[in-house]
DNA sequence: ATAGGGTTAG
């Protein structure tokens, strides 16, 4: 009997996964050099694999060292960067760039090239390499490529709007699996929320065109996991289709499927757009478990149906099980609180943001303070907010402060909204019209003022 | 014996 080949089952690999540090893992990659590990591609890709968990800078020195570093390893390290340091995105594309300019016939981007960058090419700004690559991918790879790449590739196409591409390539796709079935499907569920504001009738198609999918899918004997319910369940929400989506929790609950924070969450989204609180109540307090995505769900729902008490309680609870929120979570709360006046409460969730989580307030932020305070006539203090915050406000902001100077009648204010408001948009028009009706109103009143005086 | 695709909230 052969023996295992000693490469593979060295001690010192073993070592590497329990790196902590730089300085441990460099001991350890010295050893490998000394023993002559590093020389072979077993060992060498643990190691990057290791280091860019730690610090993608060494992990590329260690890459910068090796002479003639195989196709695999150059995959390991851009999938590495793509999956893990998404911010240095572009380091995964000069690695591929380094293997299609190499001039070395033996080294040839393969099936597991592709996947992670057409992933990379979901956000800007390197949605326009997509085209690119998909030219790479017929050039350099056999016809009839893998499905993962098939549907890296499909997965591409649907998120920049290509919904007819996304298709043409689901069609050549034989016996697509759960994954493709997926993409296909978020594929439609995607672009009938982008479409948000454009013909609803088009829109809706897209979220009936789930439910066809989603039952030919059915159909073709692959079983839908979680992932496939929460874009089903999401098409309900899209179409206020509320009988669909109870059955969508049924289905999630007859076959056994994990209850996640995904699954709840959109189960919670489903039934506040169907208008149904309770049962999203209810939904909420069940999940097993619940991540700050389940609490914004829950604390803009409360906000849509007018109980920004309640939101504001559910924020509360957030810090007291220590689910840390988000940015959305402090806009959905102050929201929430604006709503119905609650002003004390709207301020203290806008100080906590700072005070206990010790965050930034981001404009975004302010525009809802200003918001809620100018709505409740708090006119000085909106405009004191606007002063003093450390970034110039934007026309949203003043706009909020204009409003409330309206409704609660303080022309000096409104006056110094508007005039901030023409600044930022000389191009609005109704900016001249909001003007032009407050001179309307102040000469009128000088004219009543007049005519008392000539009067009395 | 190591590298790759699909999910939620304003």
């Amino acid at each position: 009997m052969k023996s295992a080949n000693p490469i593979f089952t060295h001690p010192a690999i073993q070592l590497l996964s329990k790196c902590k540090t730089l300085n441990t893992l460099n001991q350890v990659h010295g050893h490998m050099i000394t023993t002559g590990l590093a020389l072979h591609t077993y060992p060498l890709s643990k190691i990057l694999l290791s280091s860019s968990d730690l610090e993608l800078t060494y992990a590329h020195t260690i890459f910068d060292h090796i002479q003639n570093p195989t196709v695999f390893l150059f995959n390991t390290l851009i999938s590495s960067v793509i999956t893990n340091h998404r911010s240095q995105t572009h380091l995964a594309f000069s690695l591929y760039n380094r293997i299609i300019l190499s001039g070395d016939d033996k080294l040839k981007p393969n099936c597991f090239t592709y996947p992670s960058l057409f992933k990379a090419c979901r956000s800007q700004p390197w949605v326009r390499y997509g085209s690119v690559l998909h030219a790479h991918v017929l050039k350099f790879l056999e016809p009839g490529f893998d499905r993962f790449v098939q549907a890296s590739l499909l997965n591409f196409y649907a998120n920049c709007g290509k919904l007819g591409v996304a298709r043409y390539l689901f069609e050549q796709i034989n016996k697509p699996d759960l994954a493709t079935w997926n993409s296909l499907l978020t594929a439609h569920a995607r672009n009938a929320s982008a479409s948000d504001g454009g013909i609803k009738d088009a829109d809706s198609c897209l979220s009936l065109e789930v439910f066809r999918l989603f039952n030919e899918m059915q159909n073709s004997l692959i079983r839908p996991n979680e992932i496939t319910l929460v874009v089903l369940i999401s098409a309900c929400a899209d179409l206020g289709a509320l009988y669909q989506g109870m059955w969508a929790h049924a289905y999630v609950i007859r076959h056994r499927l994990k209850l996640n924070c995904y699954v709840g969450t959109s189960l919670i989204n489903m039934y506040l757009k169907c208008g149904c609180l309770g049962q999203a109540y209810q939904t909420f307090d069940k999940l097993p478990q619940r991540d700050t995505s389940c609490y914004n769900a829950m604390i803009g729902g409360f906000a849509i149906h007018g109980y920004g008490q309640k939101a504001f309680q559910i924020y509360e609870k957030m810090r007291i099980v220590g689910i840390l929120p988000d940015n959305i979570t402090f806009n959905v709360s102050m929201f929430a609180c604006s709503g119905v006046g609650l002003v004390d409460e709207g301020c203290k969730v806008f100080e906590s943001i700072k005070e206990f989580y010790g965050i930034e307030p981001t404009l975004e932020h302010y525009g809802y303070l200003v918001d809620l305070l100018a709505r409740a006539g708090r006119l000085q203090d909106a405009e004191k907010r606007i002063k003093e915050m450390p970034m110039k406000p934007n026309a949203t902001l003043w706009r909020s402060l204009y409003a409330g100077a309206r409704i609660h009648g303080n022309v000096a204010i409104e006056k110094v909204a508007l005039k901030h408001l023409l600044e930022l948009e000389p191009e609005t028009s109704d900016n001249y019209v909001f003007f032009s009706n407050m001179y309307a109103r102040v000469n009128k009143w000088e004219y009543v003022n007049r005519v008392r005086k000539a009067g009395s």
